[in-house]
DNA sequence: AGCCTTTGACCAGCG
DNA sequence: TCGCTGGTCAAAGGC
């Protein structure tokens, strides 16, 4: 049959990949910037100084998200989570060009809850920094940015294996007993009013969280729902909601709607659809079939991007909500342009992106281009300085050559890189740094001679 | 024309 | 070896 040596390469290519690398997102490089004394570097140092948890005695009364996995479990769509107190300046990424707070603070106070800030007292030393954020498409750049982000746990040894992710819908049950934050397992728990991650196991996909992040966030489950991963043996990632009714489902407050914008209203209603091709990558349904194990149809879905090894099953409910997504393997590639999606002529965007930096204002000019840039910039710094460690792998070649990073300091990377995604939090933009995919083909090298 | 979905059939793994 | 099950293929049709 014809579709054997095509099934037999592809699980090659699974093989081949590798464990991945350790994220740290890139947001959460702004983030410590802002709220930390400064320049990007000094929050590398931060990690290199090997003092797990000096951030959080800097910032003192940093929430420990363990402790609200079982009542967010139960309240997520009810009550404001007053544990969560308020960070200052942890997400203010736009804190200079906004003294008031972001816009998600602003509707969180007014609501009468604060936001979740970042448990980085788990983040610990950096031994590798690693971490793209993809914010899709249908994202809106402040939730992302005023949600918690992925830190992952540096005390976490790195899984042999390949990155097998599972995400349950119970995160009471799959959490052990504060372990959250083990090897093998973190969380992150959008929730009512701005989300809040937690925390990222070494070795974790990045690719992977970018979907993690992108489902669930295009899902419209920001406002509502628990998650858990943890981590398997397999290169695969499941993702479940707390409720597939509450966490695929359009729900935003009418405080956000009064307050959001039209374009940001437009995006949050192209981000919500249960679409799950959704998530700022291509898909191509190639199969569904109803499964014994599952009381849903399963849909099989393949990355279309040439090559790409990915592959997610979806499987909805009767009334079309989904019930879980399981991710198999990591893009080697970038996070498509969004304007395939939006129908933005691609000349459009580059032109805009030419001139975000000098519309302050402007709801549309994403600067994708140059976000990625700027993270893979970032990545790449953190990829090589972090431990002094060379990056693992080839050099990168997803993104071309690494040119923008020699010749831009981490400073202006930093700030730049603050100043768009404070202005993309009107529109749309796309941060990708897939240093999964870099190792992945470096892993494909080292792995399998056949490629 | 190209891409995607649908769907029945095929294949491999497992007990 | 056989049957079950999940995953994949690929033709057909739709957009």
């Amino acid at each position: 049959m014809a579709g054997t040596g095509d099934r037999g390469s592809l699980m090659e290519d699974w093989m081949a990949m590798p464990p991945t690398p350790s994220p740290r997102t890139l947001m959460s490089s702004f983030l410590n910037e802002d709220f930390g004394s400064g320049q990007f570097s000094n929050f590398f140092g931060e990690h290199v100084s090997n003092k797990p948890h000096d951030q959080s005695e800097k910032r003192g009364e940093l929430v420990d998200l363990r402790e609200q996995v079982p009542a967010q479990s139960d309240t997520a769509t009810a009550t404001p989570q007053k544990d969560f107190s308020l960070q200052p300046n942890l997400f203010h990424a736009n804190q200079k060009s906004n003294p008031q707070g972001s816009l998600a603070e602003r509707r969180a106070s007014r609501a009468g809850f604060s936001i979740p800030k970042i448990d980085t007292s788990r983040v610990g030393s950096s031994t590798v920094i690693r971490s793209p954020i993809a914010i899709p498409p249908g994202l809106s750049p402040t939730t992302l940015l005023e949600s918690p982000v992925f830190l992952y746990n540096a005390m976490a040894q790195p899984s042999p294996t390949t990155g097998k992710l599972f995400v349950a819908s119970e995160a009471n049950s799959t959490m052990p007993p504060d372990s959250t934050f083990s090897n093998d397992v973190f969380s992150f728990q959008p929730h009512s009013g701005p989300t809040s991650y937690s925390n990222v196991e070494k070795g974790y996909n990045v690719s992977h969280q970018n979907q993690l992040l992108s489902n669930i966030h295009q899902q419209g489950s920001s406002l509502q729902s628990s998650f858990t991963a943890v981590k398997d043996s397999a290169d695969e990632t499941i993702v479940k909601p707390k409720t597939s009714d509450s966490v695929f489902s359009v729900n935003h407050s009418s405080e956000e709607q009064e307050d959001d914008e039209g374009d940001q209203n437009e995006e949050y209603s192209s981000a919500t659809n249960s679409n799950p091709a959704e998530d700022g990558y291509n898909w191509r349904k190639y199969g569904q079939k109803q499964v014994k194990s599952s009381e849903h149809p399963r849909s099989y879905y393949k990355c279309t991007h040439p090559d790409c090894p990915v592959k997610k099953k979806v499987e909805r409910s009767q009334d079309g909500q989904i019930t879980e997504i399981v991710y198999k393997s990591s893009h080697n590639h970038p996070l498509p342009p969004p304007n395939r999606r939006s129908g933005i002529p691609l000349s459009q965007i580059n032109d805009q992106q030419v001139h975000v930096l000098e519309k302050p204002g402007s709801h549309t000019g994403l600067n994708t281009a140059s976000l990625w840039e700027n993270g893979k910039s970032e990545c790449i710094q953190d990829m090589q300085g972090v431990e002094g460690r060379p990056a693992a792998g080839p050099p990168v070649s997803a993104y071309g050559d690494t040119s923008i990073m020699e010749s831009q300091d981490a400073a202006d990377v930093s700030s730049t890189l603050s100043n768009e995604i404070d202005r993309a939090t009107q529109g749309t933009i796309s941060l990708d740094c897939d240093v999964g995919e870099d190792e992945t083909e470096s892993k494909r090298r080292l792995v399998s001679p056949s490629t």
